[in-house]
DNA sequence: CCGTATCCTCCAGGATACTG
DNA sequence: CAGTATCCTGGAGGATACGG
């Protein structure tokens, strides 16, 4: 169906610990989500849970660290009453969020099509079981 | 931190049904692997299956008919004996692939980075508790 | 306000055994 | 060879309650 592009396949598999390692944490369900939040602008926490709904205190705290600890985001804290804490992404989180956008512009190219052919497999796949 | 970009910050959040319905069937574990394995060429159940260290046969069966359902993917049966079963991808899964590359990419660019965050982070975390 | 601590649920995905 | 059918487990992540 495609012209094979004589690629090496070992390195394919390759790409298995490398994936997992370190998009899967992005890829944590709040992640991008968080990136892409912050990407107009730092907030606080609150703010921030507010613009992702359905997030647990839990889960927010938890991706927020992973993210801190990847360099992808800052946690500012400003000793004030009551405390305010500031996330903001670094230019490394910017530029992981404008590469998540590419794959997103990819999804929204290919809605249709892949929609289509949704339908088509289970219109093909209904008659003949 | 970084420059705001007077972004949107509402079409963040509906990125969420997006991603998670377009892209986290590609992220089934397997799917991108199949996508990366197969960008080398098509080939047969069972080799794809031997590409795929770790692959269980039902993930292997499930995450193809996806990829196959949503037109990533064709499945050619060749009604020989024993039964054949090639898989390739179509163009819309080739450029998926591609775009995945893009991913990889920006990994790739930033693993030093990211490990030495790590590094600090946790380093700073052990003192302070 | 900004979290941490606990408990609990749910399901992706592995192991295994069987068929056309 | 190319799957399907079952059973089972780990761990991601939600709900809730509490603390500085």
């Amino acid at each position: 169906m495609v012209e094979e592009p004589a690629g090496s396949r070992e390195h394919a598999a390759e790409l298995n610990s490398w994936v997992r390692g370190l998009l899967a944490r992005v890829e944590d369900k709040w992640g991008v989500l968080i990136l892409g939040v912050l990407a107009a602008g730092g907030l606080r926490y609150s703010e921030l849970g507010r613009h992702l709904p359905g997030v647990s205190q839990r889960m927010l705290t938890l991706s927020l660290r992973r993210l801190e600890r990847d360099g992808l985001v800052t946690r500012t804290v400003t000793p004030v009453n009551p405390p305010q804490v500031d996330y903001a992404l670094t230019e490394v989180g910017l530029s992981l969020h404008r590469t998540m956008l590419v794959l997103l512009g990819w999804a929204k190219d290919h809605e249709e099509y892949i929609h289509r052919s949704r339908e088509r497999f289970d219109a093909e796949h209904r008659g003949t079981g």
